[in-house]
DNA sequence: CGTGGCTCCTGTTAGC
DNA sequence: TGCTAACAGGAGCCAC
């Protein structure tokens, strides 16, 4: 479910709520995928100063700690005063003076990781790598972007989703971006031509920017903090389209396997 | 070292 | 209707 502009519109839902608060309790559900890193006790009594994101991870910092959150492929957050008893899927609560974070995460890919700070290896193990932040020019820079193209012979679609690059780009974002900039998803990096590769810098920024403006995409169950859907399925334009036509062409939208994972496009607009 | 494949887990859907 | 298999929004790890 949840990519950049989702992790990000979970984040603006609650962030504010949470500011300054204090944990009070933390409950933990079934194993994540991986362990807390301290006895939850540990968190009781730290003030939530702040929420940030970096890639599709929340960091919440702490006056002594950094608290990273991940939603996997099914996770997802609500923050509110009260919640009924945990369900099967609740595997996380952090209550707090001004409100209690539930995460529910079915499939248990997702994590809450605790570290001394961003330092910390525990948090440099998951953070280390991480490329470009596409919604910030001062990290995501042409320059950059066409040097890491050039660096890699993988396939562009493989290179979105692996976030060494620009992070964010999961493969409903990917398939989006690459039909944006008519860019065939098996195409090498290295071998995009410079006109493609600025339109794809260019919609990697663009289809971000705008997926955050509203709220993210809810393909079938994802909400915010608040519990609110978001609206970019509608500007969808090729993502679980197959075999409907190309809004710009009129050719039947295609769908190709690349390790495991569908890639949806044009055959007509997105030649290598 | 870069690259591609496998894997974790559970719910939903397609197909017989 | 019921069973089975394929598939799903992520990403670390392991072999080549």
């Amino acid at each position: 479910m949840p990519e950049l502009p989702e992790v990000e519109a979970t984040r603006r839902s609650f962030a504010a709520d949470i500011a300054a608060a204090q944990i009070l309790a933390v409950r933990l559900g079934k194993p994540l995928r991986w362990p807390l890193g301290c006895p939850p006790q540990d968190l009781v009594g730290q003030t939530v100063q702040q929420v940030r994101r970096r890639g599709k991870y929340l960091l919440l910092d702490l006056n002594a700690g950094l608290l990273l959150l991940h939603l996997g492929m099914s996770g997802s957050l609500r923050f509110a005063p009260s919640f009924p008893a945990p369900g099967a899927h609740d595997h996380f609560d952090l209550t707090t003076s001004q409100g209690t974070l539930r995460l529910h995460d079915p499939r248990r890919f997702g994590a809450v990781v605790a570290a001394a700070g961003e330092d910390d290896p525990r948090a440099q193990k998951l953070l280390g790598g991480l490329g470009m932040e596409p919604l910030d020019p001062a990290s995501f820079t042409w320059e950059r972007f066409a040097a890491g193209l050039h660096a890699s012979r993988a396939p562009i679609k493989a290179v979105l989703l692996a976030g060494k690059l620009v992070v964010g780009v999961g493969n409903i974002y990917a398939s989006e971006v690459l039909f944006a900039s008519r860019i065939h998803p098996a195409t090498p990096a290295c071998a995009i031509r410079p006109v493609k590769a600025r339109r794809l810098f260019a919609a990697i920024g663009q289809v971000m920017a705008r997926a955050v403006e509203q709220g993210g995409t809810t393909l079938r169950d994802f909400s915010n903090a608040q519990g609110m859907a978001g609206h970019f399925q509608h500007a969808v334009q090729v993502y679980g389209r197959a075999g409907q036509p190309c809004h710009r062409c009129g050719q039947p939208i295609d769908l190709l396997r690349q390790g495991q994972r569908s890639t949806y496009y044009c055959p007509r607009c997105q030649k290598i």
